[in-house]
DNA sequence: ATATCTGCAAAGACTTTGCATGAGA
DNA sequence: TCTCATGCAAAGTCTTTGCAGATAT
């Protein structure tokens, strides 16, 4: 059977882990949505080509991708944990969310990029020096209500 | 029986809810703590001096008080929710945390919140605007690791 | 060859629901 | 008095764990 070859290869052997068909398909589902995804929605469309897939390969790795960073794991708050590719990896870039709390839809927005950059930097740099802290990511979020749910 | 008096009342009462000893208890745990407790840390709490109290009850308050904003909900992403009284309510006053990644210590800061406000002010209506959407809380985190966890 | 990875089944953890009883206004 | 709120038990979800067999290198 034909090796795991694939430009993902690099990334996990880099980190001291294999290069399997069920991350490969993982991977190729993440890179191709622009959702946020839970797990079992990635085990849904992963089965549909590759059906041999367990739900726990999916939790496994997914939780090892994130430690590799090149995940993101959000807790939107309303059950399950939604899974992105990190920015370097995606073809959406930066960006954040604006979530409902009545109806849960969560818009992604890139805008005020250049005023966050701004605001992060000097941030980030105090808040490293002062506490410490080593920071590798950030979550910025805005809860609201959106046109619909919001009270006319 | 003495009836539920508090300086709670009133909130209860104008959002159309009752003021009863089980909410009277937990507001006042909440408001007693610097800590971000768990529903299950916030029952214990409860319990020492209310032992009625049950943990369902303290699951459906809440989530009543996070609908009423006076308490704020977390996921950090550690299994367990916390939860925390909302700033206006709190002897903490506005803040956001630093959150490891390798032993889920919490930090909180209140630095930089001059930079903050100022960042924003100018994003929360340029979002507001474009997205029709009514913002009423914002969600700041930085993720990394500890001075403990960090790789020397 | 051999340590890693996978899939299944079962367990675990947190949270929600149903319902009869109790309490606030 | 008449709803609303509570507590218990049971159920529901999402996620993790154990383990034997399969796979990548």
């Amino acid at each position: 059977m034909r090796k795991c070859g694939h430009h993902w290869h690099g990334q996990f052997r880099g980190c001291g882990y294999r290069m399997t068909k069920p991350r490969e398909a993982i991977m190729h589902v993440l890179g191709k949505t622009k959702e946020h995804l839970s797990a079992e929605d990635v085990y849904l469309r992963v089965h549909k080509f590759y059906p041999n897939i367990g739900l726990t390969t999916v939790y496994r790795n997914l939780e090892l991708l994130v430690e590799m960073d090149m995940v993101v794991k959000f807790e939107f708050g309303h059950g399950k944990a939604k899974y992105e590719l990190a920015d370097q990896y995606s073809t959406k870039g930066h960006h954040h969310h604006l979530v409902c709390r009545k109806c849960s839809k969560i818009i992604d927005y890139s805008d005020f990029m250049k005023d966050e950059v701004k605001f992060l930097k000097s941030v980030e740099k105090g808040l490293s020096e002062k506490y410490d802290f080593e920071i590798t990511d950030h979550l910025i979020q805005f809860c609201g209500y959106c046109n619909k749910c919001k009270k006319k």
